[in-house]
DNA sequence: TCTGGGGTCCTAGGACCC
DNA sequence: TCTGGGGTCCTAGGACCC
């Protein structure tokens, strides 16, 4: 924790619902709801004038609807529009210090120790204070709430506890008289689960956290959950302002307006998700070897299937190709309501590179395939095969495919038959490019 | 007309390796 | 032929955030 409040954080208020309001006139002191308007629909962003009535971010629309007066505006995001708000805030932030760490596309957080600034409690507040009148000029009065404090935790705190149009600097020493008289809800990681949780241990304030052993949180909530709400309970917190994050995954997912369990029409879905996230990888520059389809039941239960390549890829023909293939062992027929695909393990180069001319030379891969099937017991038809070079394989080689030989590489062959459950992966070696097949391959998958 | 879409991080068990 | 611990990777699920 920091001697000086010099962490800013800055959160535009209900930034949907407002830029609808400063680009419409007559919406301008009445109730908006933004967000999903079709059948399934959930409130993004309620005005202060909705949230009177009780609407509220994450609600359904269909429950928003029932809250709010007759009059009340319910608009489906401009999500083009939010975002040139968000590019003119974010330049502005980008005056005040060069260490801006963007949290959403209305919220960051400003490390003033990487700028020159007075960091004293009144020069922060200056600080801010300025920072504010810019955001609402430049943007056209759109509203943003700061906070100011020695660490993340106490400066988002800070602007949640005076929005709408807010301002809390919070003294260096002050973090937990500010902290521990609040709700434990509003510490960030706690959310219904967690809340209630502690309300059966009769801990309700984030003070009454504070005086719960680390054991028995850790107890409850695992070790990092556990020891990170230990920490947070005394406003220990020392997360640096970090400007950039690498993506850690791609994904895209579509709720249906009526549950879905015709097989085609889940394949074309399926084949527009996985373009989807294949363009958006693309357009990144990088490449991902594991691919998870995501369904959620008629009854929300939601379940996913993934699957990791050795070689990443963005290919969206192939990233479809495999999703169908994870599609295809779950049970649809009573319909689904939800259909995803996403893309982890992501590398930022390019997977073409793998099988350059620089590998060795690939070996007649279709051959291989065939003399793979010749000698299984049983038809199977082989899905896919592909070469890999370089790949140090071993006699000893084992696990849910087999290995002969040694060599330059594998061709993994993955096959399909009627006594075979779907989706071993065979793996052969190859040696100058030849297939050794030494013994006889056993086609029982270990249960 | 119950519950979006894009993410992050964590846990736990099993396989596998040394 | 009996026993083992640590580390990594993979898969599935869950809590949480904006």
């Amino acid at each position: 924790m920091r001697r000086e409040p010099s962490i800013l954080h800055v959160d535009l208020d209900a930034m949907f619902a407002a830029v609808e309001q400063r680009d419409k006139v007559s919406l301008r002191g009445r109730p908006v709801i933004v967000g999903g308007v079709a059948g399934r629909g959930v409130v993004a962003t309620a005005s202060y004038e909705a949230r009177a009535f009780g609407a509220r971010s994450a609600m359904p629309t269909a429950e928003a609807r029932r809250r709010c007066p007759p009059g009340t505006t319910f608009l489906a995001p401009r999500f083009g529009a939010y975002r040139r708000t968000s590019e003119v805030f974010m330049a502005l932030l980008a005056e005040v210090s060069p260490v801006v760490e963007q949290v959403s596309i209305d919220e960051a957080y400003l490390d003033l120790a990487a700028g020159d600034h007075d960091l004293s409690a009144a020069g922060v507040t200056a600080v801010a204070r300025r920072l504010k009148a810019a955001v609402a000029e430049a943007t056209g009065g759109i509203t943003g709430s700061v906070g100011a404090a020695s660490s993340k935790l106490l400066a988002k705190i800070g602007s949640d506890l005076r929005k709408p149009d807010g301002l809390l600097v919070v003294a260096a020493g002050e973090e937990r008289t500010v902290l521990h008289p609040l709700p434990v809800s509003r510490l960030p990681g706690v959310g219904p689960t967690t809340e209630e949780r502690l309300r059966r241990a009769q801990v309700h304030t984030v003070g009454q956290l504070a005086a719960v052993p680390l054991p028995d949180l850790i107890e409850w909530f695992g070790q990092a959950h556990g020891a990170g709400l230990y920490r947070l309970a005394r406003a220990d917190d020392d997360r640096a302002v970090v400007t950039e994050r690498e993506a850690k995954s791609v994904s895209a997912e579509e709720t249906f307006d009526v549950d879905v369990a015709d097989r085609g029409r889940l394949t074309r879905e399926l084949d527009l998700l996985a373009a989807r996230v294949g363009g958006r990888l693309r357009t990144a520059g990088i490449s991902g070897r594991t691919v998870t389809v995501k369904i959620r039941h008629h009854d929300f239960t939601t379940i996913t299937r993934s699957l990791t390549r050795d070689q990443p890829t963005d290919d969206p023909r192939l990233l479809a190709e495999l999703a169908r293939r994870l599609l295809a062992d779950v049970d649809t027929s009573a319909g689904i309501r939800l259909l995803g695909v996403g893309m982890t393990t992501l590398t930022d180069f390019a997977q073409d590179d793998l099988f350059s001319s620089s590998s060795p030379a690939a070996p007649d891969v279709d051959a291989v395939v065939a003399e793979a099937a010749e000698v299984a017991p049983e038809p199977v038809e082989p899905v896919s095969a592909q070469w890999r070079p370089g790949q140090d394989v071993r006699h000893d080689d084992h696990g849910p495919g087999w290995v002969w030989g040694s060599g330059l590489g594998r061709v993994t062959v993955r096959f399909e038959g009627p006594a075979t459950p779907p989706g071993p992966v065979r793996t052969f070696a190859v040696d100058d490019a030849k297939l050794h097949p030494a013994e006889p391959p056993d086609w029982t998958v270990p249960a």
